[in-house]
DNA sequence: TTGAAAGCGCTAACAC
DNA sequence: GTGTTAGCGCTTTCAA
């Protein structure tokens, strides 16, 4: 590999020049001898040192994405927001999959001491004191989720709006009898969700029963638990809403399971868009959140934090939006 | 963060004695010295910094799995399996998620001579010429999927022993009208997978007719069509076999629009299991792969190449296994 | 068994 | 506008 030593006995100059010239930050340069630099830098296939250049001003120029599990739905659009804004500001982006068997705040903060990287961004929190060990360790964090804990360091989506869409679409389109299905009991996302889908529906004088109110452990099977509440009810619900898209998949194939048709017996809509959206059978209806946005501006904010400047939490735009497929039909 | 410095100075000793020590690779360092140093390290807290000694050493200690899309069922697995690996043998894994903007091999190497890490493994072939290039870079890479461009530098699962097991287990339990979902038209892989599985058949006097031959485009739409064809066929299949377990949600979903129940009317085998294929109803009989032992072995391998030993491309075993669960029943 | 010293490639004062 | 210089934290050869 060419380094700027290399340019420089090739051109002549000091490195110092080079050095300067590749930075790309400083006029104090001849435009003759720039225009050299840079043509030398292209022809060997110059790139600079990560490793030299991090040791130096003591930041290795990377950040992470961390995560626990890398099939849910919903990554590959933030994955990919924040990939196009780390390549627009230089930046390195890796995603990191820390394993069941560490302590994921203490192996990222080891990364992150041995200079591999500068700032992690993360969705879920992987177990309670995650936050705390973050700051602790004084590692320059963003997370995707809204938590209490967070303080100012989140860029998250407005999900009270995304689940008020989805309750007033229902709604818009005849229903009355009304289920939800959340996920992950008892988290504040959770509970969050929760109240904007019921709060909307209230303002329209729509109550949600207590016997229609789920909350689905994915890890287990309690679909057919659910598909089966819903199916055999004596008052049947006419509509059914789920807390992502995933759990609408589910929800249709358990319910399939106790001859329930999709949208014939009862309309699902889920929540967040994904291709198997689109690929399901029925098409699943659903409530698309700006993912790519969010992920662009959780890796502009970690650069900022990493800037020292630190300006406030954040909710992205725009608005929820409906994406009308198959699986919900309106009621007569 | 400590450095050496600081531990020799707590010690009273000198830097290359603490670097010995922490390296763990010499002896000659008297028993006392060595404890004392390792004790301050521990209380310390002391990480060695992977800038200055990838810098010395030209090795950053990371490596790399590259992939497009996060979300194949597969990946967990593999994922985990190579972290576990790369924790025993001091590496550092990342994932590197190349965009539909950049040129993947492009992009690694840019990285690579950026020094921020020192192999990459991966599963598909991002384009044409992709080995070409890394091999062009001497960027050291292994492929987890088999293809003829990649010489020795492969580890992969036996698809061939795969796609037999899944034939023979629809032979074994009485079907004779069987069908087959690949995928990937025109692909090595999709070849060899084909031809294993109608191999298999045919030992047993069994062809799968042309017309039950399919090959599924992901991307698009075409499991309707896979499925009208399925369904309204005169002679129906009793079962059918997909190449993959997403390749069997589809299909099971798109059986459901055509009104053919699974497995009352036709049987579903997928290949390679992940938690959907549980959670799926009904839950999807499929062709278990050692996929955390591909992981493992693909990190082991790299660590080899970097070491200067090379190794022929390399079968993963033990063999696959049927896992039984729903949607496969017998035929009278 | 331990220490001294050079240098990996780069940046950033500072001097000219 | 350009060069000189010190040093980031570490490894490794050589000498003691």
């Amino acid at each position: 590999m060419a380094t700027l030593k290399d340019i420089a006995a090739h051109c002549g100059v000091d490195i110092s020049t080079v050095s300067r010239v590749i930075q790309g930050r400083d006029i104090r340069v001849s435009k003759v001898t720039r225009a050299k630099i840079l043509e030398a830098a292209e022809s060997l296939h110059y790139r600079p040192n990560a490793l030299a250049r991090g040791l130096k001003t003591r930041r290795s120029g990377a950040v992470v994405f961390a995560l626990s599990n890398t099939t849910r739905y919903v990554y590959p659009e933030i994955i990919d927001g924040a990939q196009e804004k780390a390549e627009e500001l230089g930046l390195c982006l890796f995603l990191y999959c820390y394993s069941p068997r560490q302590a994921a705040a203490e192996s990222l903060i080891d990364l992150s001491h041995e200079g591999r990287f500068d700032g992690v961004m993360f969705h879920d929190l992987p177990h309670e004191s995650f936050i705390e060990e973050l700051r602790a360790a004084s590692l320059p964090f963003v997370s995707l989720n809204r938590y209490e804990s967070v303080g100012e360091r989140y860029v998250c989506l407005d999900d009270e709006a995304g689940f008020r869409a989805q309750a007033n679409y229902l709604a818009d389109i005849g229903h009355r009898r009304i289920g939800f299905v959340g996920v992950k009991p008892d988290s504040e996302i959770s509970r969050r969700c929760r109240s904007a889908f019921c709060g909307a529906l209230e303002e329209r004088r729509i109550t949600v029963a207590p016997n229609l109110m789920f909350e689905c452990d994915f890890e287990g099977l309690d679909f057919v638990r659910v598909a089966t509440e819903i199916g055999s009810g004596v008052r049947r619900p006419t509509a059914v809403a789920t807390a992502s898209l995933a759990t609408a998949v589910h929800l249709v194939a358990a319910l399939k399971g106790q001859n329930v048709r999709v949208p014939e017996d009862v309309s699902i809509i889920g929540y967040h868009d994904a291709p198997m959206g689109a690929w399901h059978r029925p098409a699943l209806t659903t409530v698309r959140m700006p993912f790519r946005i969010q992920g662009r501006r959780a890796v502009e904010r970690l650069y900022d934090i990493l800037n020292g400047t630190e300006p406030g939490g954040e909710v992205v735009g725009p608005p929820p939006e409906i994406v009308e497929r198959e699986s919900c039909t309106p009621l007569a």
